[in-house]
DNA sequence: TTGTAGGCGTTATCAC
DNA sequence: GTGATAACGCCTACAA
C-alpha cells in the first residue's frame, strides 16, 4: 500500500465526488462545501495520511509556488545574508525558494535562468553583482526577457542593467564617503585591492573612492590600484604583490570585506601588524566580522533588507518602468584604521 | 502569443506527432527518432522558443528532480557551508535545491517537512543539531516516515537519532581532544559557554570538552558551565554574566566559534584582551574567522564535506539499516590560547 | 451545495 | 521508427 494515496482515494474513502474533496482540501474561490461533507473529507484525508500533490495543483492551477534565487556561492556571507532575507519573506508569502548557484561563473546565470523557466518558478531573484561585459549581459537579457515572457517576474540585487526591477546599494556614495572619512583621519598614501576588473559591484566601490580622495588631493597612483579576485584569497594574493613590490602604504582599501580579510593573511604573514604598520578597510560589514579584533572599519550595506526587497518587488504588481530600489550605506569606522596623529 | 508553447506546438509546428517531438526533445528509454525528424523537432522547438514544463514532466514520470534543504539559518556560516556542498552535489546531479529555513524554530522542522512531501521532493536533507527532546524528535520522525512511506529518502547532518543516514561530526571526541591540547598548554581554570540545553550537538562538545577535563584532573565546577543561545548574542550575553560574576578564567571554551565571538565581544567591552587577560577558544573553525587577529582556536569541521556526503547518502540505494557517516575532527590552535608558561 | 467532465503539459504503453 | 491514446493528480467551469 506504499502507493501514493491521491484526492481520489479520499474522496472514495469519504463517499464523495473527487470535486467536493478538491474543494474541501484545499477550498475554492467560489463554491463552498457543507460543513458535515467537509468534515468527512477532512477526517478520511488524515485518516490516509493524503499529502496533495504540489506540483499537480501547480499544473492545474497554471501556476507554481516557488522562486528562484541565483547566487555566485551560498557560503559567501553576502549571498547567505542575502539569502537569509529572501527565505523569510518568501515564507511569510508561502513560497518555496529554489537556490541556484553559478559557483562563480557568470555565464551560468544564463543556464540556471533556464531552469528556473523551466521549473516554472513565478519569480527570480538575481543576486550579486553585475557585469561590465556586453556578451554577459545581453546573453541574459535574453533568457530573463523568455523567462519574463512565460509570465515570471524578476528583480536583481545589484546594478541596474537588465531592464528589470533592482534593488541597488549606493556602492559609489558610500566608497565616496568611506575615503572623506579616512581622509579626515589623516590618511594621504593608500593602496586600493580592487577587486575584478568586470563586476560593478567592485568598479563602483574602487572608482568611487579613488575618484574621492583624488577630488580631495590625494589622488592615488594607478599603480596602486590593484585588480585581484572577489574573494579571501583574492585579497591575500593581492596584498602579497603590493608587499612583495616593496611598497607600504598607510591605507589598504578592499572592494569587500572578505577581501579585506585576505589581505590581513598576507600582512601578518609579512610580520607586520593592523593597525600599527599599515591601516585596512573593507567593504559589506559581514556579520561574522563585526567583533574582530582589531575591529574592522568598513562600509555597511543591509543585505537582510536587500533580499526582502527584492522580493516585495518581485511579489508586488510593478507595472510599468523597471522600478529601482537605492539602498544606503553606512561608514563604519573601527580601529583597523585610527585616526593618524 | 504570450501563452506558453507546450510541445504540442512544438509538434505541430513540425508535423509530427507529439509521441515523437516528445522523444525527439527529452529523450525516450526504449524508443528512438529519426535523424530527420529529430533535426525538423529541435528546430521548431528552438523557433518557438520552447521550455519544457518540469512540473509537467515530473507528474508524468511520476518524480520531481528537487531535493529538500532545511536549515536553522541560511544565514549562519554553519549552514551556508553545509548548502555550498549540499548545492554543489545538487547540481552535480541535475537536481535543484528547494531551500527551506526554520528560522531557529525547531518544531517548524515537521511543517518544512511536510512542505517538502508535498512537494514531492525526491529527497531531504535535514542539517542542524538534533536534540534532546522526545516530542520533537517523535514528532520529526513521524513526519519524516509520512514522507519515507511516499518514496523519499532523507538525510541529517546531525546526531543519528532519528532512524535516517545521518552524516556526524565528532563533536565529543574533537571537543575531548580540544581539551587535552588546552590542557597541555597549561590551562586549568576554566569556563565553558556551554549553548542551550538541548540540541544535542552543543551537549556533545560541551560534556565532552568538561568531562575529558575532568579526567585529568581540572574539573570545571558546575557553575562554571554556562547555558546561553547557540549564536553571537548567546556568547557576548553568557560572557557578560561570567565577567559580572567576578570571575576571571584562565580560559573559556564557547560551543561553536559565533559564541566565542560573542564573548570576544563581551570581553572587550569589559575592556579586556584576549589571550593577554583572557583565553578563548571556540568550535567549527569557520572560514570567515580564519584570519582575524588573534587567530581563533577551534575545532575544525569538514562543514563542505558533510554536506556533500549527506546529499550522496540521499541519493544513492542505501537498502539496509540507517548509515551513520561519522566524520573526524581537527583541533587547530591558535593564537588566542597560547601555552602558558 | 454537489457531481460530471474536460483540461493542465508530459510521458509511456500500445499498436502500426 | 512513428503515432494515437491513456494515464499522472488535481482544479474548475458547467450542469444538476
Amino acid at each position: 500500500m506504499a502507493g501514493p494515496v491521491t484526492l481520489s482515494d479520499v474522496a472514495r474513502e469519504a463517499g464523495v465526488s473527487l470535486a467536493t474533496a478538491s474543494r474541501a482540501i484545499n477550498g475554492s474561490p467560489t463554491r463552498t462545501v457543507g460543513p458535515e461533507l467537509r468534515a468527512r473529507v477532512l477526517a478520511a484525508a488524515e485518516r490516509l495520511r493524503y499529502s496533495p500533490d504540489a506540483n499537480a495543483q501547480a499544473m492545474a492551477r497554471g501556476r507554481t509556488t516557488s522562486v528562484g534565487l541565483v547566487v555566485h556561492d551560498i557560503a559567501d556571507p553576502y549571498f547567505s545574508t542575502i539569502a537569509r532575507g529572501i527565505t523569510h519573506a518568501a515564507g511569510r508569502a508561502g513560497l518555496q525558494v529554489i537556490l541556484a548557484s553559478t559557483e562563480q561563473d557568470p555565464t551560468r546565470e544564463v543556464e540556471i535562468v533556464g531552469l528556473l523557466r523551466r521549473q516554472r518558478a513565478r519569480a527570480i531573484v538575481i543576486a550579486g553583482s553585475r557585469y561590465d561585459d556586453p556578451a554577459l549581459t545581453t546573453g541574459l537579457r535574453d533568457a530573463l526577457d523568455e523567462y519574463l515572457a512565460s509570465g515570471g517576474t524578476a528583480a536583481v540585487v545589484g546594478q541596474p542593467v537588465l531592464g528589470t526591477d533592482t534593488v541597488h546599494a549606493a556602492n559609489a556614495k558610500g566608497a565616496r564617503a568611506l575615503a572623506r572619512a579616512l581622509h579626515a583621519r589623516g590618511y594621504r598614501d593608500v593602496a586600493v585591492l580592487g577587486g575584478p576588473a568586470h563586476p560593478l559591484t567592485a568598479r563602483e566601490r574602487r572608482e568611487g573612492f579613488v575618484s574621492e580622495l583624488a577630488a580631495l588631493g590625494a589622488p592615488v597612483p594607478d599603480e596602486r590600484v590593484l585588480f585581484c579576485g572577489f574573494d579571501h584569497e583574492g585579497g591575500r594574493e593581492a596584498m602579497t604583490r603590493v608587499l612583495a613590490s616593496g611598497s607600504r602604504p598607510q591605507l589598504v582599501f578592499a572592494v569587500n570585506d572578505l577581501v579585506a580579510l585576505g589581505a590581513l593573511a598576507a600582512v601578518r604573514a609579512a610580520g607586520l601588524v593592523v593597525p600599527d604598520d599599515l591601516a585596512l578597510s573593507g567593504f559589506d560589514d559581514i556579520t561574522t566580522l563585526r567583533d574582530v579584533v582589531p575591529g574592522l572599519t568598513t562600509v555597511r550595506i543591509p543585505l537582510e533588507h536587500m533580499g526582502a526587497e527584492a522580493m516585495r518587488l518581485v511579489l508586488e504588481p510593478g507595472g510599468g518602468a523597471p522600478r529601482v530600489v537605492e539602498v544606503a550605506t553606512e561608514t563604519v569606522l573601527r580601529d583597523s584604521t585610527p585616526a593618524l596623529v
